[in-house]
DNA sequence: TGTACATCAGTGAACGCGCGTTCACTGATGTAC
DNA sequence: TGTACATCAGTGAACGCGCGTTCACTGATGTAC
């Protein structure tokens, strides 16, 4: 009872494990991703993950999950803190909302962000992409999310039936983009640039998704 | 004097190690080059590389290299085959040919696209973006023939200078973003889709920096 | 044209290392009586 | 309230493996004379 000695039980292992690997592969990519160092850097032995997880890709797994429902936490309450009187300026306003979530997101979780989408939640995110949300709580998945933005946008006339068709994959291909840009080669760009940058890149897709044809 | 057998000097195994490394990455990510897993595919003994790169990472820096040049290349000759007599219509056709050429790529060769945006040549890029090209061949840069084809769009008047601000990062991140979503998690989507997600896409950020703010 | 020799491009064995995973184990906790 | 015991969460040693890299070497090529 010194005080000083870590108790015998972690207490909260997975969830640190999970914290842990996702710090990793904010380092080092997701291949980086090694046992060993994780528990290392819990300061737990290095087979103790065992009692948590299968294997190493039971682990990658659930960050990939964690990281999923993260996003799609981050995304669902930046929609819902949009509200006003003119429906067309809160639909609009909901669908750059979901972006910006979505860009903060990946920058301030990228371990998260890196691990969910690569190798592993791969097939998982296709067959949600492929059969999307069967009724079933469409609010955890950040790609319905932004559907219902977008289905919004066109339900108040904003956004033609015509220019709706594929945006979904424009908006989130922008932004997807943007935030790999600022994790790699524009890793260097301030804050203040990068914000300025992204309200440019927000509003040139809505404009282009408002507007006919030029 | 058989035929059958591989003469002892390879002829040109730089290249070839190059290539193998390339394929690896596409399968693997670029943490998965594997230098005796390159030598195997390339059917030379683990450590004939060391003829030709000092260690892994000059191999890996090479295949950087190479990627950008292609990358270049490929989107070069694609701004080069637009012309017509509307400077206008050139301006527009040549930046959607510039976002097509680079997706292509991506989708096309996207092992040195993964090498290319990983790790090595992070610095490299930065600074080249950091110092844009001091005179010397400009062409060589995918980012610099963006910043030329919108530059343009702005010289002929169809992109007030408000809107070209950070225009060449939108730009970038959605044709980054749809290529990494088409070789992600859009795996599964077929070429045709993909094309008619690609244009919209285009025509969309085309739209939203041609016209006024809606 | 022929030959000695330097140079270049490859080989095979060996090194030390960190990895994922398994094993038999120990310390801590909770529960039945 | 006390105690035996099952269960759970951790440990440390050991395994086999593939890796990057180095070493001394050999086969092929080119060049000076």
């Amino acid at each position: 009872m010194t005080g000083v000695t870590r108790p015998y039980h972690h207490g909260n292992l997975r969830e640190a494990l999970v914290r842990a690997a996702a710090d990793l592969a904010r380092e080092q990519g997701p291949g980086g991703v090694v046992l060993r160092e994780v528990a290392r850097r819990t300061g737990v032995s290095h087979n103790a993950a065992y009692r948590h997880f299968a294997d190493r890709d039971a682990l990658l797994a659930q960050v990939a999950l964690d990281g999923m429902a993260r996003l799609a936490d981050h995304m669902r309450a930046a929609v819902d803190q949009v509200d006003g009187p003119d429906p067309v300026v809160v639909a609009r306003r909901r669908l750059s909302a979901t972006g910006r979530a979505y860009v903060e997101f990946a920058l301030t979780e990228p371990g998260f962000f890196a691990v969910a989408f690569a190798d592993v939640a791969q097939e998982l995110m296709s067959a949600t992409i492929a059969s999307p949300a069967p009724g079933d709580r469409a609010d955890a998945d950040p790609y319905a999310l932004l559907n219902l933005a977008l289905d919004d946008l066109v339900a108040v006339g904003a956004v033609t039936p015509a220019r709706r068709e594929g945006a979904e994959v424009a908006c989130w291909a922008a932004v997807h983009g943007f935030a790999q840009l600022h994790l790699g080669p524009l890793k260097g760009v301030s804050a203040r640039e990068r914000a300025t940058h992204l309200e440019a890149m927000l509003e040139v897709i809505e404009s282009g998704l408002v507007q006919a044809p030029g």
